[in-house]
DNA sequence: TCTGGGGTCCTAGGACCC
DNA sequence: TCTGGGGTCCTAGGACCC
């Protein structure tokens, strides 16, 4: 029989987290409805929540149900900035850290008066960064999540050992993180609407419902059994950028300037951050939200602007047939099977000399789209050659 | 809820290899 | 010549999260 631990994940999620800098950065707005984004609503304020407005919400709507809002346009510097005053502060907390989004982290608070050491951290992030942070405290990622969901705005909500399959079974199953719409639908189905219900039904039928992974896995949350621990520093996988056509949509052979641009911000990014891959990925929507994806593995991973462009380019020619009878409003492109550029760079170097350099110098150009690297770089050091093609943060 | 931009993970079929 | 079972990689799509 399973028996849970002491708490020991914190969760802790600044509350409305764009709304709230801007709050903190414009005192006129204190008190009052905020909303984020123009288009869309990347955040609101507790004021306009109030109100029904949502994010991921359209503007429009947002609007009618909150006429009086006040609409900002996004400073991501200064969440960015933000984010990572609160992440430093977290450091100073806890051991191990493992930050999942720019506004949310996990951390691992053994051996920490859970509950004091907590109050300290969101009385901190409040005076330093002059944030409002939420925080759950329990023996699991999982049910420290729901907490600090629970806890919000502004509060903390630690679950005691004994008190935590009480706590989580009447919850329904939306609450569970990874229960999003179509696995809710499944579920409500099958007659299930409280986590309580997934606890009750065997793993078989519910590895019946949701397929053998869902079933496992959402057997195994709602016994509280299922421990990951905190992990610090994972490697990002891919690397994107996408746009919105403006209406009306645009043809195929207009799209061209809209690939050079999509290939030259992700290639940037991805050298800025040293990193190459070798799959690249078209992405297409569609003006009734179908999506299509056409995708295409190189031999050598690549950073390189002109490559990708190219791998961009043959891929909309596949996509043509499923593109000609609709009205595209979305292009992006995804590259992934990423590898740092770094490691993978200099070792093929060491030692070369003449040919071998000069057949290294075309790689790397070839590769990685960099026309700073010269020669006389190239033998300088390992060190010089890293100044090109760090990693920027 | 009529929708922005950035991500992660899972599934399933086909190709290919042993 | 017919055939099994297993593994890995690639592609396309889907679900979900912030």
């Amino acid at each position: 029989m399973f028996v849970s631990g002491p708490p020991t994940i914190l969760h802790a999620d600044l509350d409305a987290f764009f709304a709230s800098v801007e709050q903190r950065d414009d005192g006129r707005l204190l008190g009052l409805p905020v909303i984020v984004g123009g288009g869309v609503v990347l955040a609101c304020s507790y004021e306009a929540k109030a109100r029904g407005v949502r994010s991921g919400m359209g503007g429009r709507k947002a609007r009618e149900l909150c006429p009086d809002a006040i609409v900002v346009s996004p400073h991501f510097e200064a969440y960015v900035e933000a984010s990572r005053e609160v992440a430093a502060i977290f450091k100073r907390t806890a051991p191990v850290v493992e930050r999942v989004s720019i506004d949310e982290a996990y951390l691992d608070v053994r051996g920490l008066e859970a509950i004091c050491g907590t109050a300290a951290l969101r009385r901190t992030v409040r005076g330093e960064v002059g944030l409002p942070i939420s925080v759950g405290v329990a023996s699991t990622k999982a049910l420290a999540k729901i907490a600090s969901g629970l806890a919000k705005p502004d509060g903390l909500l630690v679950v005691a050992p004994e008190e935590e399959l009480a706590f989580l079974h009447p919850l329904p199953v939306e609450r569970l993180w990874g229960v999003g719409p179509a696995t809710a639908r499944r579920l409500h189905a099958a007659g299930l609407k409280t986590v309580g219900d997934i606890a009750r039904t065997g793993e078989e039928a519910l590895m019946a419902l949701l397929g053998p992974h869902g079933g496992r896995h959402f057997h195994a949350v709602a016994h509280n059994r299922v421990v990951r621990p905190v992990v610090t520093g994972r490697r990002r996988r891919s690397i994107g950028s996408q746009r919105a056509l403006g209406m009306p949509g645009k043809r195929p052979d207009e799209l061209d300037p809209v690939l050079a641009g999509l290939a030259d911000r992700v290639t940037r990014r991805m050298r800025r951050a040293g990193h190459a891959g070798r799959t690249v990925v078209l992405r297409l929507r569609f003006d009734d939200f179908t999506r299509a994806t056409r995708s295409r593995t190189l031999p050598r991973p690549t950073c390189a602007t002109a490559r990708v462009l190219a791998t961009l380019r043959a891929l909309l020619a596949d996509a043509r047939p499923v593109i000609a009878s609709r009205t595209l409003t979305l292009v992006g492109v995804t590259v992934t099977n990423l590898e740092t550029a770094f490691g993978q760079l200099v070792l093929p170097l060491h030692g070369a000399d003449g040919a071998a350099l000069d057949a290294a110098l075309d790689e790397i150009r070839d590769r990685y789209g960099t026309h700073a690297v010269t020669r006389a770089a190239l033998l300088d050091s390992r060190d010089t050659l890293a100044t090109f093609l760090a990693p920027g943060e």
